[in-house]
Formats: C-alpha cells, structure tokens, sequence
DNA sequence: CTTGACCTTGCCATGGGGGTAAGGTTGATC
DNA sequence: GATCAACCTTACCCCCATGGCAAGGTCAAG
C-alpha cells in the first residue's frame, strides 16, 4: 500500500506520516523498486495508534514513549498510567488557566456597555491592569515563580 | 531608558520587546546616538498594555486590533467588546475540546490498575480507537467537516 | 504518447518565543 | 589610559506540529 492510501486510511496527511519517519517514530517504512513507501497492515495498526494518541492531545514525544510501552510486553501498567495521569494533570492545569481568563473575560465585557460610544472597561482594565490568575501574569505578584 | 529597563518595568523580556517593533506592533523606538533604543514613559504604557493583553490570552494580531481601539478615541465600546468576546468564545471552544480529551483519558485512565503487571486498557483503547469528542479526531465522524 | 494522479525530496512559513554568537557602548574601577 | 562587566546591537538557529509549494520521477488509463 502506498502512502496516500495508509494516510486515507488512518485519517493522518502523508506529509505528517513522512514526518513522523524523520523523527523516527515510525521505522522507515519499505521501498517500491521506484522508491515509494511501501504500508503493511501492522505498519497501518502503528500509525493508527499514533493517530489516536495524537487526537487525545499527547505530544509526539509522550507518543513515542507510549509506543516504546505498548511493544513492551513486558511493561508494567501503572508505566502506562502515570504518562496518561501526567497528560491529565497538564490538561487540568491549561484548563484552569484558561477559565481564569475566560472568568476575567467576562467579567470585563460584562461592566462594558458594548454600544457605539468610547467609554469601555475593557480597554481601561487592560491599560491599568486587571487581575489575572494566569502564571504569565507576574507582573503584580510578589514570589519569584 | 534603554531596552532592558523597559523590559523590567513591563515584564516582558527585551527580545520581544524587539520583536513586538519588528511586527509593528509598536512603532520604532527612538535611538540613542550610539543606537540604543530609548524608551519613554508612554511607550511603557504601551508596552504594559500589549503583555497585559497578552496575559488574557489575546494573539498578538488580536493585541494589534486592541491597540488600534485604544488609540482611537472614537471607537465604538462595542467593537472592543465583539474582539473579547470573540476571543471568549474561542477560549470556551477549547476549554471544551480539552476537557472532553481529559474525561476521555480519565475513563481509560480508571480503568488501569496501574500495578506491575502487563494488561493495559489504556494501550487497548489506543489500539482500537477510543471515543473522542475532539475536531481533530475525524476517523470516526461521518461530515466532511 | 499524453494526461493526470500519485509519489519523491527539499525548502519556507506559521506563533511566540528561547538561546547564542560576534561585536559595539557605557561606566566604573584600577 | 586600560580593563572589565554589564549592557546594547544584529543575525542567526532551535522548539512544536503542520501546511504549502516546487521540481521532478512513476504509474496506469486512454
């Protein structure tokens, strides 16, 4: 199979599938006579383990390391889950975060009367300063991180 | 004041600063005799205005739109408020993508032992494709889009 | 043989920075 | 006057994950 057809089929775009060559994350794939890259069947299984990790936000390293666990036969499951938890708690920070803005967001446009006149909160709070639970925002904080 | 006081004052670090010039998000600042650039309180201003916006998650070109609202004096509020609340939306968009991806993980997640032997239901779900509630995980939709 | 779809490699771009090098300036100390 | 440290300048390359484009090779159908 070649590589238009392995990406249809794992939803991935070739260029992506080469890359992931490069990086060495996928073995290199076979050769036609001419050159094409040649898919097998495991091949297509490997590339859709990575798309589905991918879809559920894990870096291509964390990939890698998920792939390493998974040929691992002999890998201990709780490997497995402290990536996944790891994965999880780097979501829930972002999260948190971004409701942080999204909670000081609103309460910005809500106080701005948003009609065709100048006055605006908005612009006031982001010229004097506005609170802000981001980690970026130190600027009105004390601790050195 | 030269570049690196400007930079403590406003937080952010010199080489944006210089960046933020070079992408005309600020205008260019005066040189001194030896080229340094100068800095004067006004352009402080600016500068804390561009990292507080940029500390609520704003893009740099949505910083631009905001600088060109600030400057105006006969904006309408409701320009400003539509730019935020766009930008609300788009923060929701992935407060959602991403917490669909944690639930995801936490399910998988729960039902990992997690102990020292091999068998792995979060491998199994890479493997054999897992819900998922993200736009990028288009395998298992029907639409083009 | 031509056409068009596919494949190859390689380079450039994104955003929002970080790092680092090679050199010029400034100001204080010796 | 020399020297040294701290600052400044420009100009590169790096990260992540991906898209796009160009120039050329290949393959199958007409």
């Amino acid at each position: 199979m070649n590589i238009g057809q392995a990406a249809k089929h794992t939803g991935l775009s070739a260029k992506m599938i080469r890359y992931y060559e490069s990086i060495d994350l996928l073995p290199h794939a076979g050769r036609s006579e001419s050159g094409y890259r040649q898919y097998s069947a495991s091949d297509l299984h490997r590339l859709a383990f990575i798309k589905r990790a991918r879809d559920l936000g894990f870096s291509l390293g964390e990939v890698g390391k998920l792939l390493a666990l998974w040929q691992d036969k002999q890998r201990a499951s709780a490997d497995v889950k402290a990536l996944a938890e790891g994965h999880i708690a780097g979501l829930e920070r972002k999260i948190a975060e971004m409701s942080a803005l999204r909670d000081t967001l609103v309460e910005l446009a809500n106080s701005c009367q948003g009609n065709d006149r100048a006055d605006c909160p908005i612009l006031k709070g982001l010229e004097q300063g506005v609170g802000c639970g981001a980690p970026r925002c130190a600027h009105e904080r004390e601790g050195p991180a």
